[in-house]
DNA sequence: TGTCATATGGCAGTGACTGCCATGTGGCAG
DNA sequence: CTGCCACATGGCAGTCACTGCCATATGACA
């Protein structure tokens, strides 16, 4: 990677460490993207060419997250069962948390205390889901069932939402892992009450 | 409800209704609060005072759907089983989609063609499943399990997401009863794959 | 060292959204 | 019927996110 790679990589990372010092000391609405722009020592037009939105700077984050949850499916060969695969998904994700716990609980303060941004982590967690969903059909060489492939990875998504959730909502104090353990139980158990079609 | 109330509600109608047919005919991105408040007539300072954001003008047609669906099943006596009152909800988006399916057609194709406009469709489709566990969570007394009414909730928002993504997918021309069916086929029959805590 | 691709940043412009204030109108008391 | 009041309306100026355009600076490579 030469100098100029390296340099932008690290610009990269300095406007985004940059703007999650100012949201969460003056908050999201109340930090423009000039004073983000002045602490990261680079201009607005700059900027906009590394984040293309205010909320990119926030939501990059989970999305690193995601991203690595992602990688850790992919990495898993076909022959796997898609089961244990899909386990590789939210022990990624329970990584990520342990890893980042502090930083974690800052951005998901900074997420409820701004309604607005709620929208673009709902928006990267569900282009997520389709993502996972057309990997789990390719994964299955085009035989599988859309419909199958999409609830997959609904679920999956919906055990990550729950966990996350759980955490954040007692203040990371829980522990992950039992959080995780609790939540897959819950699911597997089957104690899911849904009607099947026949009680119509 | 006097003349004043009648009149507003109308004037809400109109707005976004013209504001549909300015983005069928011309695209979202390219109309502008001030062609709708001039198709409206209305100025834009009070078309905000109905729809606080541009984004809600669209989300408002697909907040109306979810909205019914929550009422049918607030209307299921406490008595009622879970699974059964759930079903009331799966069942009122049914009708919903049957009873305007080519505006919801048309609306999906806006959706999908403005990519900024998941971001608010995703958000609704998270509250709207948070304010379902609370329900949930209402229902059983205060007795129920946290993560259980999550984890429902997330599932139930799952079906309908599916449903309708799976039926505007090819044009609306599928019936939304099979659609549904199958689903909550392979959701009832378990053919979820994910494995139990004990596998690690 | 010269040249080129590319990163940068300033500037002007657009459009969503807000606060403030003046004006118009329905609802109600007298 | 009339006058008063609460409230709906709309205009105007201002803020801020975001974009296209162009001039300038800088790493990469011959």
């Amino acid at each position: 990677m030469g100098l100029r790679e390296t340099k932008m990589e690290r610009t990269r990372r300095f406007i985004a460490e940059s703007a999650f010092d100012l949201f969460v000391a003056q908050g999201y609405d109340d930090t423009t993207i000039e004073q983000i722009a002045a602490a990261a020592e680079v201009g607005t037009r700059t900027l906009y060419r590394y984040y293309s939105t205010k909320e990119a700077l926030v939501v990059s984050f989970v999305e690193n997250g995601l991203d690595a949850a992602m990688d850790a499916f992919l990495a898993q060969p076909d022959e796997t069962p898609l089961s244990e695969a899909l386990y590789a998904v939210v022990d990624s994700v329970e990584q990520t948390i342990g890893a980042n716990s502090a930083r974690l609980l800052a951005l998901y303060d900074i997420f409820d205390k701004t309604t607005g941004l709620r929208a673009g982590l709902a928006d990267l967690c569900w282009s997520w889901r389709q993502r996972l969903a057309e990997e789990i059909l390719r994964r299955e060489g085009g035989t599988g069932d859309v419909l199958h492939a999409a609830l997959t990875a609904a679920s999956t998504m919906n055990v990550i939402e729950v966990v996350v959730q759980t955490w954040t909502a007692n203040g990371g104090k829980a522990d992950v892992t039992d959080i995780t353990r609790d939540t897959l139980d819950l699911l597997h158990t089957k104690a899911i009450p849904f009607p099947s079609p026949a009680v119509r």
